[in-house]
RNA sequence: GGGCUCAUAGCUCAGUUGGCAGAGCGCGUCGCUGAUAACGACGAGGUCCCAGGUUCAAGUCCUGGUGGGCCCA
C-alpha cells in the first residue's frame, strides 16, 4: 500500500484519539501481553491514586514515569501485571461526601446514618475510579485496567488485619492518650505527618495574663498566650532558671518577665503576608507604658521564682479545680527569651509539649474540649460553647476580672486541618498505636532496596529514627476498620486477624455482618466473648484506620500472598516502585516499608524512584483555589499527551517541572514537530516515488557516507536509549534523541534532500530511501515507550501499510538493539567537524555580510586537526554547497601563494590549561606578558620547532602553550576556532556577481509565484525590466528560466501580468511581472 | 533551633578530575523559499549571591554570611 500524504498541520490530539480507538478495536494492549506470557517477570508496583477528584496533569507525571519503564520492559519481552491501584478510604473522600450533603459535623453524619453516609463514600471512590480510568487511558497509560486494586477491597482490608494481628502478637499495638492536634469540624485526631500539610498564617488575638503569686501579694508573673481558651486548662507557670528576670513596679503591683523578653522588639512571625500591612507589636516595655509609669525595681535569676505558686485565671471554674491547687512555677529549659514574657502558660491537656512536660513532672491534666471542640460541662461559662467563637468573651470575663493585662492581635503561622481548612486545636485523646520500637528493622528494611535518588534512602533513615510510634486509629466513619475488640469490663483488648477467625468468634451480630464488606457500620455489630473476663459483649472500637495502612498492604494483597502464595512470591519484591517524593518518605514509602518488614523482614521493592512536584508557569505549586491548577482533560485536548509525556520524561526528576502552556508549546516545538516534519517529508516522498522497503534496499557499501554516518549515530543512540531506559534514566534518552533529531533534521535531511528528487531508482536514491527508512522506524520505535500515539501512528504508515507480516502494533515490536558494526565514531566525529566547519564559512560570510546566496570564488580551510582534514577532503561536495563556493582548498604555503592570500597579523593567547603548570607561581604575569607576544613570530618561531622564551620569566612556549588568531586581508573574509582557519574569497568576478543577481531574481520570482497562487509544475511567461540586467540575463538566463520554469523570458513588461512585483536587486529596482503559459 | 539542598544570561537550566563561562527558549540581524503558519544561520546578552581562605589558577575546593526550597525539632 502507498505510503500517507501527512499533512505538514497534524492535529496531534485528534491522532492521538485515532490511535486509542484503534488500540481499544484491536486490542493491542491484550496482544501485548499474550506476546510476552510466560516469559520473564518484571514487577511494578503501582502507588495507588487518591480516587476522591478528576486527575489534574501533575498526576500524569508519575503516570509518565510508570507507562514508559513498563513499555520499555515490556519491548524487551518481560511479563508484567499492569496492576493500577486507586485509594479509596479516608477522610478525604468523607470531607467531599460531606459537602455534597452540606454537612457541618459528624453529628449530622450520625443523624443521616452511617451505613448510607459509608456507602456514598464507597460509591464517590468508585466514581473517581471510573473517571480517572478514562483520563488514564487518555494519557496512553497501558494497564489491565479491569484487574485494578481498590483500598477498599475485602482482601485488601483483611490483609492488614493480618498485618496488625501481627503486630499485636508481638506486643505493639497499645491505647495511649496524648495531647494531640484535632480537628473539631472533622472531629478527628491530625495526626504529625497530616498536620505538616495545614500551616497557615492567620491573626488571634493574643492575651497577657497577671497570675498573682499566692506567698507574695501584690506581686504578680505575666504569661502570654495566642489561644486564649487553653488558660482555662492552666496547670503551671515555667521560667528558665539561667534566665534574667525583672521585678517592675507599676502602680502598687510588682510584675515579673524575662529581662530580654521585656526589652526586645517584637515581630509578627509570618512569612507570606504581606509584612508591609501588617501592624506593629508593642515591646513590652511599651506595653508596660501603656499602663502607666513604671519602674524595673529588681533583676534575678529564673531559679528564684520556681516553687512559688500563683492563682490561676479561671480557678473559678469547676472544671479548673484539680488544677488549681497545683498552680506553682517550674523549671523548663525550652523557655526563650524570644517571643513571649519569658514565663510560659502550661496546659497539659491543650498542648503536645505542655502534655510531656506535665507528664515528666506528674503534673494534673486539664482537658476542657469534647469531640466537637466545645467545651465541658464542667466549664461554667465556656460550657457548651465552641472554642473557636469564645476568645473575646474569655479576654472580656479576664478584663472584668482584673487578670488581663494586655491584649494584642498578633499574626503567626497556625495548624489548620489539611482538608477542610478549619483551624486544629490541641485536645487530649485515647487513640491506638503501633510502637516503634523496632524501627532498626524497618530502617535495614530499606537499606536493603536502592534508591533513585540515593539521598532519598538518608531521608527516608533519617523519617524512621525520628518518627514517633505511628497512630492507626482516627474516629471516623470510612475507613479500614480497625479490628480491636476492647473489653469494656475488664479492658483487655485483642486484635482479630481475619475474617475467619472473627466469625469463629462471634457470639453474635455475625449473620447480620455475613455478606457486608467489613467496614462500619456492619462490623461494629460483631460481639465476641472476652478471652480474660469472660463478658460476651466485646465490641470493636469506634475507630478506623490510618488510610496509609490500606495503601502499604498492597504488595501483599494485591500478588495473592493471602490467596495464592506460590503467585505472590513470583512477584514479590517488586522490581520497581516510583512515586512523587516530598511527602512520601513520611507517608508511603513509610508504611510500605513498616508493614513490609513485619510481614516479611524486607522491603516489598527492590529499586525506588522518587520525582519531584509539578508546579505552574512561573514555579508556584498548582492549587485549585489559587486558579492555577490545570485540569488533565483540559491540557491532553489542548497541547496533546505526547507533548505532555516529553515534558515529563525529558524532565529532571528531582526537580520541580513548571507545567503550562509556554512549555507545552515549546516541547511541541523542539522535539514532536521537528521530528513530525522529518516523518511526513519522507513519508509524501516515499508516496510519490511508490518507495517499497521491501524492494529499494542497498547493501552497506552502496550507501554515502552520509548514510553510514546516520546509522552509525543511529545505533549509538540505541546503545545509549538501553542503557538509559535500564538505568530509569528516560531523561537522558529524551535528550539523546532529541539531540539526534536535530542532527538528523538541519544536516542529513537537508544534506540528503536532492537525492530523494529525481525519478530513476539509482543506486544512491535506493541507498537514501533504505537509510532514512531504517533511521526513522528504528527511532520511532526508540520513542515509543515516551510517545506511545505518535510512534504508533507513524509505524502504522511506515511499517503495517507497508508489510502485512510486520506486528501490529508499534509497541509489540522488540525493542531494537544497537548494531555495533554499524558504529564508526571516526566517521562520525569527521561529519561533526564538517558541520563545525561550515559553521566556520558561515560565520565569516556573516561577518563580510557575504549572503549566502552570492556564489564566491574559493573557501581554503586551514584545518585544525587531521579529523578536519579528511573531513574538508571528504565532504568537499556538501562543503561546497552549503557555502556556495565554486573551489574548496585546503590551505598551503603553495596555495597561500597562488591565490593572493595576504600574511596574517596573529593575536597570541595563553593557553593556561598548559601555562599554569609549567610557569606556577609566575603564571599570573606570564599571561599578560604572552598576549603581547608578536604571534607572527611566535608562530615562525614554532614552525623552525623552537620554542619561545617570555621577557621576565624561566619557561619557554611550545605550540600548545599558545592560541593564535589570525587576521585576514581585505580582500578575504575569515573566521578561526581554535586551531581550525576558514577563509573565503571576498573578490567577485563579473560571472559571480551575475550568478549572485539571477539568484536573487530567481528567489523574487519564486515568490511571485507563490503569490500569484501558482502551482508547483505550472509554466510562466516571465517579464523583467530594470537597468543593467542584460549581461546578467546572457550568462544567467537560462538559469532562471529552469529555475522558474519560465517558459519565455522577455526584457520587457508583461501586457496582461497575472501579477507583478517591484524589487530591489543589488540596489538597482527591477520590475518582475509573470503570467501562466497558456 | 538542627539537618539537607539550591543560588550561573531576560526565562528554564547544563557546567565532569580546579585550567579561555555554556545550551535551549526569548530577543536582534540575516538567510532559505519543493519540510513553508515550517526551517536554518549568525549575533547581542554574565559582578557565576556576598565576604574571606587554599592555589600559579576557583563557577568548581574550604570557612563564614545572605536569600530561596525541603525535612526535622
Amino acid at each position: 500500500m502507498p505510503f500517507n500524504k501527512i499533512e505538514p498541520k497534524a492535529d496531534f490530539p485528534a491522532l492521538e484519539r485515532e490511535m486509542l480507538a484503534m488500540w481499544e478495536k484491536t486490542g493491542a494492549f491484550d496482544k501485548l501481553r499474550e506476546i510476552n506470557r510466560g516469559k520473564p517477570k518484571w514487577s511494578f508496583l503501582d502507588g495507588p491514586i487518591t480516587a476522591n477528584n478528576p486527575m489534574g496533569v501533575h498526576h500524569a507525571w508519575g503516570r509518565t514515569y510508570k507507562d514508559v519503564y513498563q513499555r520499555y520492559f515490556a519491548s524487551l519481552g518481560r511479563e508484567l501485571r499492569y496492576q493500577n491501584g486507586f485509594d479509596c478510604q479516608g477522610l478525604w473522600v468523607e470531607v467531599e461526601v460531606e459537602k455534597e450533603h452540606g454537612f457541618e459535623d459528624k453529628k449530622e453524619i450520625e443523624k443521616f446514618g452511617i451505613g448510607k453516609f459509608v456507602t456514598e463514600c464507597k460509591d464517590r471512590a468508585s466514581k473517581f475510579a471510573a473517571i480517572q480510568t478514562e483520563q488514564s487511558k487518555r494519557l496512553g497509560y497501558w494497564m489491565d485496567w479491569d484487574n485494578s486494586y481498590y483500598t477498599m477491597s475485602d482482601e485488601n482490608n483483611y490483609g492488614i488485619w493480618a498485618f496488625l494481628k501481627k503486630c499485636f502478637e508481638k506486643g505493639l499495638v497499645y491505647k495511649g492518650n496524648d495531647t494531640m492536634p484535632w480537628c473539631p469540624r472533622c472531629g478527628t485526631g491530625i495526626s504529625q505527618m497530616e498536620m505538616n500539610e495545614g500551616y497557615r498564617e492567620v491573626a488571634h488575638m493574643s492575651a497577657f495574663v497577671k497570675l498573682p503569686i499566692r506567698e507574695r501579694p501584690g506581686e504578680n508573673l505575666i504569661v502570654w498566650t495566642t489561644t486564649p481558651w487553653t488558660l482555662s486548662s492552666n496547670v503551671a507557670a515555667a521560667v528558665r532558671e539561667d534566665m534574667t528576670y525583672v521585678k517592675i513596679k507599676q502602680g502598687d503591683q510588682f510584675y515579673y518577665v524575662g529581662k530580654a523578653n521585656f526589652e526586645n522588639a517584637r515581630t509578627h512571625p509570618v512569612q507570606q503576608l504581606d509584612l508591609k500591612t501588617l501592624p506593629n507589636l508593642m515591646s513590652l516595655q511599651s506595653i508596660f507604658k501603656n499602663n502607666g509609669s513604671f519602674e524595673v525595681v529588681e533583676e534575678l535569676k529564673g531559679a528564684a521564682l520556681v516553687g512559688l505558686t500563683y492563682d490561676g485565671p479561671f480557678d473559678m471554674l469547676d472544671g479548673a479545680k484539680e488544677a488549681a491547687v497545683a498552680h506553682c512555677v517550674i523549671a523548663w529549659k525550652e523557655v526563650t527569651e524570644g517571643e513571649g514574657t519569658g514565663i510560659v502558660h502550661i496546659a497539659p491537656g491543650c498542648g503536645a509539649e505542655d502534655h510531656q512536660l506535665g507528664k515528666d513532672l506528674g503534673l494534673p491534666v486539664v482537658a476542657p474540649l469534647l469531640e466537637d471542640g466545645s467545651f465541658r460541662a464542667e466549664f461554667g461559662f465556656l460550657a457548651g460553647r465552641k472554642v473557636d467563637g469564645v476568645a473575646d468573651e474569655i479576654l472580656a470575663d479576664m478584663k472584668k476580672r482584673g487578670v488581663l493585662f494586655a491584649k494584642e492581635k498578633y499574626f503567626h503561622r497556625y495548624p489548620h486541618c489539611w482538608r477542610c481548612k478549619d483551624e486544629l486545636v490541641f485536645r487530649l485523646v485515647d487513640e491506638w498505636f503501633i510502637s516503634m520500637s523496632w524501627r532498626d528493622q524497618i530502617v535495614e528494611s530499606a537499606r536493603g532496596a536502592k534508591w533513585i535518588p540515593e539521598w532519598g534512602l538518608d531521608r527516608e533513615v533519617d523519617w524512621l529514627h525520628n518518627m514517633g510510634d505511628w497512630m492507626i486509629s482516627k474516629k471516623r466513619y470510612w475507613g479500614l476498620a480497625l479490628p480491636i475488640w476492647d473489653c469494656k469490663a475488664c479492658g483487655h483488648f485483642e486484635v482479630i486477624g481475619d475474617r475467619d477467625e472473627l466469625k469463629a468468634r462471634a457470639i453474635s451480630g455475625w449473620d447480620e455482618f455475613e455478606g457486608r464488606s467489613p467496614h462500619r457500620p456492619w462490623i461494629d455489630g460483631v460481639k465476641i466473648r472476652c478471652a480474660s473476663c469472660g463478658d460476651e459483649s466485646v465490641s470493636r472500637v469506634k475507630e478506623v484506620g490510618n488510610p496509609w495502612l490500606d495503601a502499604s498492604i498492597v504488595p501483599f494483597s494485591t500478588m495473592g500472598y493471602f490467596s495464592d502464595r506460590e503467585n505472590w512470591e513470583k512477584w514479590f519484591p517488586a522490581d520497581f516502585v516510583v512515586e512523587a517524593l516530598p511527602g512520601q518518605f513520611r507517608n508511603w514509602f513509610y508504611a510500605l516499608l513498616t508493614v513490609s518488614t513485619m510481614m516479611e523482614g524486607r522491603a516489598p521493592f527492590k529499586l525506588l524512584k522518587g520525582h519531584a512536584l509539578v508546579v505552574d508557569d512561573v514555579g508556584q505549586p498548582m492549587h485549585k483555589s489559587d486558579g492555577n491548577a490545570i485540569w488533565f482533560d483540559e491540557a491532553a485536548e489542548q497541547f496533546g499527551v505526547d507533548v505532555m509525556r516529553w515534558l515529563y520524561a525529558s524532565a529532571s526528576p528531582e526537580r520541580n517541572v513548571l507545567f503550562g502552556p509556554k512549555h507545552c508549546d515549546e516541547t511541541r516545538r523542539d522535539v514532536i514537530l521537528p521530528w513530525w516534519n522529518i516523518y511526513s517529508f519522507f513519508s509524501n516522498l516515499a508516496r510519490v516515488d511508490g518507495f517499497d522497503p521491501a524492494e529499494h534496499t542497498a547493501t552497506l557499501d552502496q550507501r554515502s557516507l552520509l548514510d553510514n554516518w546516520i546509522l552509525s549515530d543511529l545505533h549509538t543512540l540505541v546503545r545509549t536509549a538501553h542503557e538509559a531506559y535500564s538505568s530509569f534514566d528516560v531523561a537522558k534518552v529524551c535528550s539523546e534523541a532529541q539531540r539526534f533529531i536535530d542532527v538528523l533534521s538541519t544536516w542529513y535531511v537537508r544534506r540528503s534532500r536532492r537525492r530523494f528528487y529525481g525519478g530513476e531508482w539509482s543506486t544512491d536514491k535506493r541507498a537514501a530511501y533504505a537509510t532514512m527508512y531504517e533511521v526513522l522506524t528504528t527511532l520511532n520505535r526508540l520513542m515509543a515507550p515516551i510517545i506511545p500515539f505518535l510512534s504508533e501512528n507513524i509505524y502504522q504508515n511506515l511499517v503495517v501499510r507497508q508489510d502485512d507480516a510486520a506486528p501490529k502494533s508499534v509497541h509489540h515490536v522488540p525493542f531494537p538493539q544497537a548494531n555495533e558494526g554499524l558504529i564508526d565514531e571516526s566517521l562520525s566525529q569527521r561529519v561533526a567537524a564538517s558541520i563545525r566547519i561550515v559553521s566556520l564559512g558561515r560565520s565569516a560570510r556573516k561577518n563580510s555580510k557575504l549572503k549566502v546566496r552570492q556564489p564566491l570564488a574559493r573557501f581554503v580551510v586551514d584545518p585544525g586537526s587531521d579529523t578536519e582534514r579528511e573531513a574538508v577532503e571528504q565532504f568537499e561536495d556538501h562543503l561546497r554547497e552549503e557555502l556556495n563556493v565554486k573551489e574548496v582548498t585546503i590551505a598551503s604555503e603553495q596555495v597561500l601563494k597562488e591565490f593572493d592570500i595576504p600574511s596574517v597579523t596573529i593575536s597570541v593567547e595563553p593557553n593556561m590549561k598548559t601555562v599554569g603548570p609549567k610557569f606556577g607561581r609566575q603564571a599570573s604575569s606570564a599571561r599578560e606578558l604572552i598576549a603581547q607576544l608578536d604571534g607572527v613570530k611566535v608562530e615562525e618561531a614554532f614552525a623552525r620547532g623552537e620554542t619561545v622564551g617570555v621577557d621576565g620569566v624561566e619557561a619557554t612556549l611550545s605550540p600548545e602553550d599558545v592560541l593564535l588568531t589570525r587576521f585576514y586581508g581585505d580582500d578575504w573574509a575569515g573566521a578561526s576556532d581554535g586551531a581550525t582557519t576558514v577563509r573565503l574569497d571576498k573578490r567577485l568576478t563579473p560571472e559571480l556577481r551575475n550568478e549572485g543577481l539571477a539568484r536573487d531574481v530567481v528567489r523574487n520570482v519564486q515568490s511571485l509565484r507563490k503569490q500569484a497562487g501558482l502551482d508547483i509544475a505550472d509554466r510562466i511567461v516571465l517579464g523583467l525590466v530594470g537597468s543593467g540586467l542584460e549581461e546578467m540575463l546572457g550568462q544567467c538566463g537560462a538559469y532562471i528560466q529552469n529555475e522558474t520554469l519560465a517558459a519565455e523570458l522577455h526584457t520587457a513588461a508583461i501586457a496582461d501580468a497575472l501579477a507583478t512585483v517591484e524589487v530591489k536587486i543589488a540596489d538597482q529596482p527591477v520590475s518582475i511581472g509573470l503570467k501562466k503559459m497558456a
